[in-house]
DNA sequence: CGTTGGTTTGAGACAGCTCAAGAACGGTGG
DNA sequence: CCACCGTTCTTGAGCTGTCTCAAACCAACG
């Protein structure tokens, strides 16, 4: 699993390296597999971890059989930074992932000591605080389609590579992170193609193309 | 508006007084009237905020008259607190209120002398972070009746005073914080009432005791 | 008292859910 | 290469929890 591979510290902005710049903590990284777990609810929070390829999800599960997606987290993404001691949702890969892993206790540390390290956390625990504010108005107050639309528009601009998305996501992790059915979010998408706004690369329907952002905008307007 | 009183620093743990310790920034008190606008959603985040006595909320307004509670605010609870230059949700005051407030930059430059400071900041942050990530759980996968009774007990776990809940908030302003109706939040309250979970305190119907906890967190079970 | 704002309750409507079937895909082994 | 099988996705039909609309009630207040 720990696969101890030496990480350039520079490779990119806003990365573990970055973050614990000047102590002596040792960033390293691992592979999980599809549909692998990365860390329980409620287990001890002991290491903080960033998107190396792949993609991973953050979930609770309630009574029956019901689950909640939190955040989807993709390349760059750090995820599993917690206040208290324990995580309070699961991870676990979408597909095959490798992350990069620092102990939390180290960067507490260096956070201590140093101001840049401490402005990332915050930075990081801000960032994570916008994204759930803006679930909270999806979630309570938006309608399917737009839940739909505001879900595409999100991976728009975060995963677009090349002016299509591919989704690691299922349609089941679609439904759950916008707290509907995959019914709902299938009949959304599929009508988005019927009205010309998308369409689908190959046969998978996991890879999309956005024909007219601004009309599926539309579709999302209360945002 | 802003009335200068001079404010105990000492008071309260966890106070802006105490967030401010060795600054020389002031922090003062201001009242604000039932349904009074603190400030509006994309207002600059000049100050941070801590309730003295009332209850505010924060909320997004969406098309179609549409509204979204993300937080209620009552006495000691500090917020307002930005990462970026504005404030991305509304607050108002849901009674009478007073508020005690700091500016936000001299809080920001005492963070950075002062690591106690720092922290408070951080622990604010993640603590609404906790709070946010709760809601989206509850608004993306509980039933009505669960959403109520979970909105019960978080009441009742914060501002119980001799084992009566005195709701600052209409049932407007509880249904908006849930996702749902007024009609529905009032059907269930009923029926909580009609199966001995509770019972209203006079006529008002926003002073309830609690009589049974056990059984209302039964209604909640996921959680 | 009349008015206003808040709450409850009922009856009907509808968005999204459930259940079910079929189609398309990806992997596996022959 | 193909046949098989499990998984994912789509689509249809009916159901239901919640919403909408409406009316009545009550307390607070001028």
């Amino acid at each position: 699993m720990f696969m101890g591979l030496a990480l350039d510290r520079a490779s990119r902005p806003n990365s573990l390296g970055e973050l614990s710049l000047t102590s002596g903590s040792s960033p390293f990284a691992s592979i999980y597999e599809k549909r692998q777990k990365i860390y329980g609810e409620s287990d001890p929070a002991e290491y903080v971890y960033q998107v190396q390829t792949g993609a991973v999800c953050r979930f609770k599960l309630l009574s029956g059989g019901r689950r909640q997606i939190g955040a989807f987290h993709l390349r760059g993404d750090i995820f599993g930074f917690e206040n208290g001691p324990i995580h309070r949702f699961a991870a676990e890969a979408l597909v095959k992932t490798m992350v990069c892993l620092i102990k939390r206790q180290s960067l507490e540390e260096a956070a201590g000591t140093n101001a840049n390290v401490f402005h990332n956390l915050l930075s990081t625990a801000t960032s994570n605080l916008r994204h759930a504010e803006g679930q909270v108005l999806l979630l309570g107050r938006k309608s399917s389609m737009e839940k739909v639309a505001a879900f595409l528009l999100e991976m728009d601009g975060r995963l677009t590579s090349a002016g299509m998305l591919s989704l690691p996501m299922t349609r089941r992790d679609i439904a759950d992170y916008l707290g509907v059915t995959i019914e709902t979010v299938s009949r959304a998408v599929s009508q988005l193609q019927r009205e010309g706004v998308l369409e689908f690369i190959g046969k998978t329907h996991r890879e999309i193309v956005i024909l007219d952002r601004l009309r599926l905008s539309s579709f999302d307007m209360p945002s």
